[in-house]
DNA sequence: CCCCTTTTGGAGAAGGCCCTCCAATACATT
DNA sequence: AATGTATTGGAGGGCCTTCTCCAAAAGGGG
């Protein structure tokens, strides 16, 4: 009854069916392991089958194609990447502060899901993007849109007037941070404890120059 | 007989031979070219004949194969760059204006070299380090060790005493102007006139901070 | 117990890429 | 002109990947 209605909520009205073995999220988790292990290119639809230990009819029966696992997987680490970081963003109305803040969840998010960090570190292009489908398309424009306006915003907050003072904004509560996790993740070294305090060091003073 | 002293001079004794139609460089260059077109998954060995209009046979009488050849294209970009940012590390006494004229540098080199620029982004790993040969892996050793130690002693100058101040100087003369190029390499943007600037200001503001 | 639907499981075609191999070639020297 | 050598030019095998297709399976609802 409790799965009846799951589904007529997902709209799968009529008949039930046969409930998957390996459904999306299941595959796009291995995928993630993948990526991170061997960049995009080793994110194959064969290998994200073989992760799972999955036929690869089941891969091909979630996703349309390659492009399209790509993106998906680009787009979910994105956005989950990005709930938190607004929720920072606002997280206090001195923008010092909020911008301290920013700069400590992409470090402290990197450490606690540092497969997906890595795949941060690749840009959309890496995974394929010119032959996204529109809607996917879109998905990353909206993404990158509300980042831009989030940060134009903050830099508003601290007093920016040139598009120089924007991007500097744009390095101190971004690029910044993730050059530190790209730094130990490259390395191969874990991020250490005073990571967090050495990105919202290295912030403000960005903010402050 | 000019011709013969350069082959001597390259240790090339005995009869001269048919003089190469695709020489490395040419390679190398039309590898860059893929690489920041497609990133390293675009570099081939069929993309890079194909690309000069070479056989497939005149690339591997160059390279060993494709590990080798993806070595031979991101070792001798690393080294053209480091070429002269050791220069500008060692351009001054005061380190604070070292540092500036290591920041310049990097967004100059990029704007001059922008394909080269967009492989600088890449890692070592993305270019299949975990294949390559022992003296392949060596060379990459040899340059890190380089930059790690200029980039030390640079910090020492600077009166740096722990981990995390030797990790921010890093950030300061290295990070930050690759993330200034990263931003509008990836954007698609060419680099705007004002990027040394820019770039010189927030390394000061982060060597200071 | 039957129905309906989704999902599995896997075979196989098509194409791309890595790499090998070898005869033909072109050229500086003698 | 003859020689010797590095290089070209390209055919082809083996492997991996993407993608299609379809019969069999599985399970909730009636």
């Amino acid at each position: 009854m409790e799965k009846a209605l799951q589904y007529i909520l997902e709209g799968t009205l009529q008949n039930m069916a046969r409930p998957p073995l390996f459904d999306m999220s299941l595959l796009l988790d291995a995928a993630v392991r993948l990526a991170a292990e061997a960049g995009p290119a080793g994110v194959t639809m064969s290998a994200v089958a073989a992760a799972v230990g999955a036929p690869s009819g089941s891969v091909y029966h979630r996703f349309a194609g390659r492009p399209a696992l790509l993106a998906e997987v680009w787009l979910r680490t994105v956005e989950r990447f990005q709930e938190g970081y607004f929720a920072a963003l606002r997280s206090a109305p001195d923008p010092h502060a909020a911008g301290a803040a920013a700069a400590r969840h992409i470090v402290a998010w990197s450490r606690a899901h540092p497969e997906e960090a890595a795949l941060l570190l690749y840009g959309a292009r890496d995974f394929g993007r010119d032959g996204w489908s529109a809607e996917h398309a879109e998905r990353a424009d909206r993404g990158h849109r509300r980042v831009r306006d989030a940060v134009g915003a903050l830099a508003r907050d601290l007093g920016a007037h040139t598009p120089q003072d924007t991007e500097r904004v744009s390095l101190a509560v971004i690029d910044v941070p993730l050059s530190l996790v790209r730094r130990h993740l490259r390395g191969g070294t874990e991020l250490p404890e005073h990571a967090e305090d050495l990105a919202e060091r290295c912030t403000a003073a960005l903010l402050a120059g």
